[in-house]
DNA sequence: ACCCGTGTTCGCTG
DNA sequence: TCAGCGAACACGGG
């Protein structure tokens, strides 16, 4: 599920639900204890408990919420992994399959952070210092929000031998590209995905951070209606490459067949004939 | 049954 | 010292 378009969406909607509530009541699945940090589901929970919503923020794949306590601020960041979904029901619906969290607010609702695989994490941060937490000080600019500085993505990628496409899952680089907007961002910019970082021309560069935040736009586009309550999954694929081996190239005059290959461990779809 | 997966982290290697 | 690589995590869906 989650590339960036759909965790800003989450942090709209967490908003929505959130900020300004009070928690009554906190319940932590205990079998995920790989999912809270640090500490159990149970101490997760205790801090939980009793606080009121600030302020959810989003950086990359980052969600950030704030809350205050009666012991002062406290940061919570949560990141949907593979499998992470928030959903809000009414208190009398039936939670969610694989519920790990879930929270029971003051205005009646029922919030859950719902995740099969765990590969999410729910982490506490004291006083709510986002800015001095290790993991996140080491995130680079938000593409969606602000926009590139080419200067500086020009210096890192003619610092690194690895391919484009593998730079841009740096979240170093840009905070929440993921696997799917990498390739779409390739093909958009008509770069081949296995380029090396330090051969492209300034131009490309140019052409590349264009193409980022295009399809970061694109796919922000495509969920941010009105009627939507959930993301679900299934329907059409709304991706120009990703998923779509052996399609036309969707380039006007192109002609070329979308192919599939693995970089890093992850699927690369491109277009031979129009991306070099 | 088998293969695949929209993400991150950790340990190894050269 | 460090960039880069590949396994591991855990489960559902095709």
């Amino acid at each position: 599920m989650p590339e960036l378009p759909e965790v800003e969406w989450a942090a709209r909607q967490l908003g929505r639900w959130l900020v300004g509530r009070r928690v009554e009541a906190v319940a932590c699945d205990p079998r995920a204890r790989r999912l809270f940090r640090p500490g159990s589901p149970a101490a997760f929970a205790r801090a939980l408990r009793g606080a009121r919503v600030a302020a959810v923020a989003r950086h990359g794949k980052q969600l950030l919420l704030t809350l205050e306590t009666a012991r002062g601020p406290l940061g919570v960041n949560a990141h949907l992994g593979m499998t992470g979904k928030w959903v809000a029901r009414p208190a009398s619906a039936p939670e969610p399959g694989h519920a790990r969290l879930t929270l029971r607010l003051d205005d009646g609702a029922v919030v859950h952070y719902s995740d099969p695989r765990m590969f999410g994490r729910l982490r506490l941060v004291p006083r709510a210092r986002f800015d001095e937490w290790p993991d996140l000080a080491a995130l680079g600019p938000d593409p969606l929000a602000t926009p590139i500085d080419l200067t500086r993505l020009r210096a890192r990628l003619a610092a690194t031998r690895r391919a484009v496409k593998v730079a841009l899952l740096d979240q170093a680089l840009l905070a929440g590209v993921g696997n799917i907007h990498a390739s779409e961002a390739c093909w958009r910019a008509r770069l081949d995905p296995r380029r090396r970082g330090d051969s492209l021309a300034p131009a490309e560069v140019a052409r590349l951070a264009r193409a980022v935040r295009a399809s970061l736009r694109f796919g922000l586009a495509g969920l941010d209606r009105p009627e939507i309550e959930y993301l679900e999954e299934g329907g059409e694929n709304p991706f120009h490459v990703y998923g779509r081996e052996g399609a036309r190239c969707p380039h006007r005059g192109c002609g070329g067949t979308v192919e599939r290959l693995v970089q890093a461990q992850r699927s690369t779809y491109l277009c031979r004939r129009c991306q070099d």
